[in-house]
DNA sequence: AGTATCAATGGGACACAGTATCATTCCCCA
DNA sequence: TGGGGAATGATACTGTGTCCCATTGATACT
């Protein structure tokens, strides 16, 4: 089963409405081998309203099938959501790639910190930029 | 030595002009008691160029003298910073504060990750988000 | 299959955050 | 005290995202 039909799967099991306009944002998102704007995205899709995207984008990105991924000169990407479930970004800031990845360890040492403010933790985002291996030319 | 002047003289220091738009600034941030947005800010100081606000805020980042705090919703507003160094933030859903913490083994957690992947990291980000001790009513 | 309902769409106006341009001002140092 | 260049202010512009609202169309029901 590709990936587009099962992110179709997840919209119907959702109660959200399968629409021509979906589908296609989902089949664009699937093409794309990079990180995206919402701009780039829009122009690979003449025929759907600008708004449309931007809903949409809204819409995967709660059903974690995107995630957004903030740059670090304040700009936003999106990409398509490998794992589908919590994670950070390696963010390469020659080639613009994106790697996601999760760490426990990562997660844990943010819940000590919110358990040492007495603060009561429920969502938190890390992002580490830097130079992927590629870039770094390493074997 | 008031936070205005230790701020004065950190700009005089790097070589920048200490000019009165720049002075006022400084002394509208020393002011604020909570985080603000740059409209905030601008709408404070009537006579300063919004365009000028923006520059100096930048400036100011750049110093270490404010930083940039990312909000969940995708908004961004701006504090004073109070230690002066590489921190991260828990910030307040309910009341909207921006506590500041530094965090070694977070830092360490960080690393660890890059080295993992074969990055070569050179900065990150990292907000918690969630309810502040007040909003939950602690002693 | 036919139809009613209401979620979803399109497209433009709008809002907000930030940058570019450029003539003018004014800080700082000699 | 005057010259040079950094900083300013006004405005136009870009990018990202939301709002509005009349129209469309997916889904459930018969």
């Amino acid at each position: 089963m590709s990936t587009t039909e099962q992110s179709t799967d997840r919209l119907g099991d959702t109660g959200y409405r399968l629409t021509a306009p979906r589908r296609a944002v989902l089949e664009a998102i699937a093409g794309a081998n990079r990180p995206f704007t919402i701009e780039e995205l829009s122009d690979r899709l003449p025929n759907i309203g600008r708004a449309t995207v931007f809903r949409t984008i809204k819409l995967l990105q709660e059903l974690d099938i995107v995630c957004r991924v903030p740059l670090e000169d304040g700009g936003v990407r999106y990409e398509r959501s490998r794992s589908g479930r919590h994670h950070h970004h390696l963010i390469c800031s020659e080639c613009g790639s994106v790697t996601e990845f999760s760490d426990p360890t990562l997660d844990e040492a943010i819940e000590r910190s919110a358990t040492a403010a007495s603060f009561e933790l429920d969502g938190h985002s890390a992002e580490l930029y830097g130079r992927c291996p590629t870039c770094r030319r390493l074997p």
